[in-house]
DNA sequence: CGTCTATTTGAATGTACTCAAAAGCGGTGG
DNA sequence: CCACCGCTTTTGAGTACATTCAAATAGACG
């Protein structure tokens, strides 16, 4: 039960007293997620924007065809959340599952409210952090609709180096958007130009 | 110069005291822009945030092929900039363009920011309306890793049944992600099932 | 060790792109 | 007002990138 990694995030973007620090910390609910175990599924209400201590979460949603896109991987130090079920009260599409044994913090959406209300600073906080996630994923998008999936392949390599050898290949052939056979062949090809070390 | 607009915009999710409105608007510069007029270029610096009174305006990049990809169209009522040029105040790769003639208003980085520390409220707001357009792009991101070029028109008319009639083919082709021409392949077979009206 | 899942490889297929040419459409100037 | 020009849209043929399906191999975990 160490907050101090989120303490931390916090102090990136707005300074906290003492006293908001506990405050925050007594609005904040401490979890183990085993590995394939799920924080949250499609069709279920998100509640808690939820912030990766250590381990990674993914979101995912699975199309009409039963295949699987990752959205987001959460490492430690990240938030994640399905944000349209957590602002709407709606039913979300997106699974939340942890990829290996983490340790996950939880901000329920009532709780993030009265934190509103009582630090208005975390207005700020919140509004920076959706900023970022806002111009990554608008970055994300573009690459979609401009690279191939080779160069998408090897975006991913350079922006996520600690993912690459952690997590199965067939999970970033879902971030990337390729099937996981492709994928596999785009790196044979490329080890016959470049060695991979 | 009539705000109205905005202020009915900014009322969707805070309230403003009238002194509070005056002081917004007189942060506040209005423009007009010509059809084709560019508000930003790639590789300028984005110094504004925009607010769509009435007409359109487009963000796109433009690939190392030299393909254009339209990440968003702002219609009246929309806000437009370039997201990462704004925040990280580095050259950004968005092109801003009226797509008819238009008329905006423009909020610069420093008002901005004056206006956060002294009505505090706006935070709130400009975290609300990130918060949506965050998930929105979320879904649009979802919706190119899940569906097909067809799937992703349907989806777009449906969306945006405003825009059909009022902008070129080839920016919504720009849009969803397939060549103009494949684009109309698309149509063509559409329309030999489904008569369009 | 055995089972289950992930990865690789190959052949056939399909979706979407490229290039080229023709047709349509809108604005502008004579 | 019409003719022309430039740009958009359509159409077709050939091609390329990525998928599907199937089978073999490799790896991970109990």
């Amino acid at each position: 039960m160490d907050f101090s990694l989120l303490l931390t995030n916090f102090s990136k973007h707005i300074s906290l007293t003492i006293s908001e620090q506990n405050y925050v910390v007594s609005l904040l609910e401490y979890k183990k997620i085993n590995a394939k175990d799920f924080f949250l599924k499609q069709g279920e209400i998100c509640n808690h924007s939820v912030f990766v201590i250590n381990g990674c979460l993914r979101g995912y949603t699975i199309d009409s065809n039963g295949v699987e896109h990752v959205l987001n991987f959460a490492p430690a130090d990240w938030w994640i959340g399905d944000l349209y079920s957590l602002l709407s009260q709606r039913p979300g599409i997106l699974n939340i599952e942890a990829m290996m044994d983490s340790e996950v913090v939880l901000l329920s959406k009532n709780n993030q409210e009265k934190l509103y209300t009582k630090v208005p600073k975390f207005e700020r906080f919140f509004r920076i952090i959706t900023e970022n996630s806002l111009v990554s994923f608008q970055q994300r998008l573009n690459d979609n609709l401009s690279l191939s999936a080779q160069e998408r392949y090897l975006k991913f390599c350079k922006t996520y180096p600690q993912l690459i050898n952690s997590i199965p290949q067939k999970q970033i052939a879902a971030y990337i958007g390729v099937t996981p056979e492709f994928l596999s062949k785009l790196r044979a090809k490329y080890v016959k130009h470049k060695s991979i070390s």
